[in-house]
DNA sequence: TCCTCCCTGTTC
DNA sequence: GAACAGGGAGGA
């Protein structure tokens, strides 16, 4: 659940939180949730979280390890990573120092005065990978990564989507859902930018002329920006690093929306299935 | 390229 | 008490 929008809304939450703490020790309540790098565990004790990102739909947590990990254990190497994956109901909180785990926290992260960061999973299909940056690239999922779609303008997006795209099958929605085309995109923002753009999820993506497709490159940005501005979309459990839900949900015209009419043409929404999600479209918009 | 599975809370 | 929510791994 959590896509591009709602992870850096907790990323911007969680970076004055943590930032410049120091991690006393770290409580592993569900082993799963640790999907990599237990070996470096040892090593993040003493560090000093230095900054919190984020890449696609993954948290990145930057830490600083102590002299001892750095010298002893680490060779000399001086960052170490914790990549997050939230998957649909992963969540980060800060608590209070001592405070308990909940009966959905999966790791606790203590930092002695600055409280306990909690990682919050209901359906534990997030996880943790604990890497050094030198490793992220032998790590396929990250290394097939596509661009950033805030990080270009919409044309340069537009002419990569009709490039990678040229001669494959996919529908346009499969391709917007596919980390190695366009990185973040769920099917929240996937449903809305195509009906932003009128264009019908399931057409094949090869058969979008350049312009329609600059013109959905420009879409997509403009609902994650705007998404961003309302801090994300909070259906179900979503919520920021201080507990706070979104708004972005106030202004879905189709997710979410399945027998409710289109709000430009009054038509009845269609409910299908496209890639294997639900999807829900206006057949008299998008064409 | 597409389908199934993982998992739990909510909705029907 | 079943259906549904869905990102991504893995298999058909």
């Amino acid at each position: 659940m959590p896509e591009l929008p709602e992870v850096e809304t907790i990323a911007r939450t969680l970076r004055p939180q943590i930032r410049n703490t120091s991690i006393q020790s770290i409580g592993v309540l569900l082993p799963k949730a640790l999907q990599a790098g237990t070996n470096l565990l040892p090593c993040l004790t003493g560090g000093r979280i230095t900054n919190v990102s984020r890449r696609a739909k993954l948290l990145l947590v930057s830490v600083s390890p102590s002299v001892f990990a750095e010298k002893a254990l680490l060779k000399g190497e001086k960052e170490i990573l914790l990549v997050f994956h939230l998957k649909m109901t992963g969540a980060f909180f800060v608590h209070p120092a001592g405070t308990d785990p909940e009966k959905h926290t999966r790791l606790m992260f203590d930092l002695g005065l600055a409280g306990r960061l909690f990682f919050n999973d209901i359906r534990t299909f997030g996880y943790c990978r604990i890497m050094l940056p030198q490793d992220l690239n032998q790590w396929p999922f990250w290394a097939d990564l596509g661009p950033e779609p805030l990080g270009m303008s919409a044309k340069e997006l537009g002419l990569h989507l009709a490039e990678t795209l040229a001669g494959r099958k996919i529908s346009i929605k499969a391709a917007l859902l596919d980390q190695r085309v366009v990185a973040g995109v769920g099917n929240i923002y996937a449903d809305e930018s195509l009906f932003r753009a009128g264009i019908a999820p399931m057409l094949p993506a090869a058969s979008l002329s350049r312009n329609r497709m600059i013109r959905l490159a420009g879409d997509l940005q403009a609902i994650l920006t705007k998404a961003i501005e309302e801090c994300g979309s909070s259906i179900r459990n979503y919520r920021d690093a201080h507990g706070n839900a979104g708004a972005f949900q106030n202004a879905f015209a189709v997710y979410g929306r399945k027998g409710a009419r289109c709000l430009d043409c009054r038509t009845p929404l269609r409910d299908t299935r496209v890639a294997g999600r639900g999807t829900v479209y206006c057949p008299k918009c998008q064409k």
